[in-house]
DNA sequence: GATATGATGAAAATGAATTTCATCATCAGA
DNA sequence: TCTGATGATGAAATTCATTTTCATCATATC
């Protein structure tokens, strides 16, 4: 974690870029946060140890991660946006409607019939996002979940 | 077409609600109108036929389509949904970065694969969205349609 | 330390989508 | 056909996430 954060810093500094103790807290916080987090809870988290820093910062600062090639952003169609690290390799996710989990899957199968696809069409794939909605085990139908979770 | 919008109508009715021209318009619009479109671009062209048409009631009329299962909300991250008809066999997309155009696949294998992989999770999907982004034929690296075009 | 410039946070702006509300239109019943 | 109840409309207001602005602060460099 620590060489990760100085890797960052020294990357800031080689773009132009300062150092910032606000800025620094965001970084770290985000690494620790659970993944698939949205800005307001990693600012309420991160306020926690600093509560001065402003929501503005905490964008700002994903946004610097994203450029980087740290963070990755999401949209599981929830109307926030939601931010997870960029160091595990790409994965797609089951997202459940019910409580909310995130179950991250790799399906080189998949991916292998994606390229197919574009291939077919003389598409240059540069991305892709695939997620899977409906409810997990624990929420499925006939299991009640909110009762005795 | 016709048969369509009779039909629509119908089951407006027998749900308690009561006909409209404006949505009548918006309705004939939206299926005449190629597929992929906003809520700007679909206001747009309705009002070249009925100029007092607010973009509201378009809105409020796609959801209501959405409701009735006629319409599928998308969302390609550009900001604005787009919405498709609902009328033909799921599919998932191609969009390309450049110039917008929107190329629709269906691949049994995919979808195959990723209820093997829900299976596996014990999830229960409802749905899924499949997006692959990058550049078309037109736009690929090397070619330069806004030049040729 | 002085200076230039990046970073910050509060407030304002943006922009899509939704809600509110007064008014209009449609349907059902008399 | 008239009439009352209620759904639909459009303009304006609201919401909410995100971005921009701007005066001020902090950091790096000389
Ligand atoms: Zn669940
Ligand atoms: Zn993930
Ligand atoms: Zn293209
Ligand atoms: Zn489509």
């Amino acid at each position: 974690m620590k060489r990760l954060l100085e890797r960052i810093d020294r990357e800031i500094l080689a773009a132009g870029g300062k150092r910032s103790r606000s800025r620094a807290v965001v970084i770290e916080g985000f690494f620790r946060a659970r993944d698939h987090v949205t800005i307001e809870e990693l600012t309420r988290s991160v306020r926690e140890s600093a509560p001065g820093i402003g929501a503005v910062t905490v964008y700002r600062t994903l946004k610097l991660l994203e450029r980087l090639g740290y963070a990755k952003e999401l949209d599981f169609g929830e109307g926030a946006r939601r931010y997870e690290s960029n160091l595990s390799p790409h994965h797609d996710h089951l997202v459940c409607r019910q409580c909310g989990t995130v179950i991250e899957f790799k399906d080189r199968g998949i991916e292998n019939l994606q390229d197919l696809v574009t291939r077919r069409h003389g598409f240059h794939p540069t991305a892709h996002r695939l997620e899977i909605y409906g409810f997990c085990r624990k929420c499925a139908p006939g299991n009640s979940p909110e009762r005795f979770g």
